[in-house]
DNA sequence: GGTAGGTTGATGACGTGTCAACGAAACCTG
DNA sequence: CAGGTTTCGTTGACACGTCATCAACCTACC
């Protein structure tokens, strides 16, 4: 069994910590303005499709969520009014997820003040050579599977 | 709006596409010998108390939970046997956490395993220069709340 | 000894997401 | 054109965790 050397440790704690600091300054900052960071992702996402649209399915495919997921959360943003849901005449089958007005407005409010959140909670704290090492440490680890 | 400038974006999503590939790979690895993330954390941390024992507070405030949350994640262990709940005779609110044999012996079966999944999917992919990075970064970016 | 205030752990209700199964629709083949 | 297979999105059942509340207990003070 090779287990981590004191240097290996450190870091893979150190990993761990920053990871779930980091998610819960964002969360807190999002859920401030009344946003979940999936209500924030499906929101941005969906913005940038032509027309505010999207079929469940390519939504899904482009978040990395299930079906099951965007299905379910759909539901409940589309109880807050902040998309609907429309029948896909090019496949009966599906459905398009559409932005509505008011869901454009909140993410209008929300996006710069995500950037803030990110900024204050991990880009402005660090310097350009961290950025740079941190895309270098995102290459190596790249491929997990590998 | 200070949006971010193409370094800073670059880094923040590798960053977040690390973030879930290393997590869901662990993750992966432990499901497969019927753990989960928190049934080992649990189970990790409560094997390092004297006599494998703890109060449910002392617990939760080591790992960072809840008492809600660990209160609910000890019953389901509980329920498979990994753990079992005693009264606490110095607070009779209290109730002391306590790892079975069996949960002790599915903790020693899983922690090389483990500790090779965080090889193959982090710790053996750096350098030892990266793994100085993450610790430079990780304390740029403690007290996250400053 | 009695009381007020705080702590402990549990739990109902609910939000979130997974799993498996399903019905409807689309596609493909003979 | 019928039958089989695949795809799409939904949904029942359940796991997980949060929030708020509660009963039981502990501690400090009068």
């Amino acid at each position: 069994m090779r287990w981590l050397d004191p240097d290996e440790e450190r870091a893979w704690r150190a990993y761990r910590r920053t990871v779930i600091a980091v998610q819960a300054a964002t969360a807190r900052d999002l859920a401030a303005i009344g946003l979940s960071e999936p209500d924030y992702e499906v929101l941005s996402t969906l913005s940038e499709r032509p027309g505010h649209t999207s079929t469940l399915r390519e939504q899904a495919d482009k978040m990395r969520w299930s079906r099951s997921r965007l299905s379910r959360h759909a539901s409940r943003m589309e109880e807050r009014g902040l998309l609907r849901r429309a029948p896909d005449p090019a496949d009966g089958r599906g459905c398009l997820l559409v932005l509505t007005d008011s869901g454009l407005d909140v993410l209008r409010d929300a996006a710069p003040r995500h950037l803030e959140s990110v900024r204050r909670h991990f880009v402005d704290r660090l310097l350009p050579e961290d950025l740079r090492s941190i895309e270098r440490i995102a290459q190596r680890l790249a491929d997990v599977d590998g």
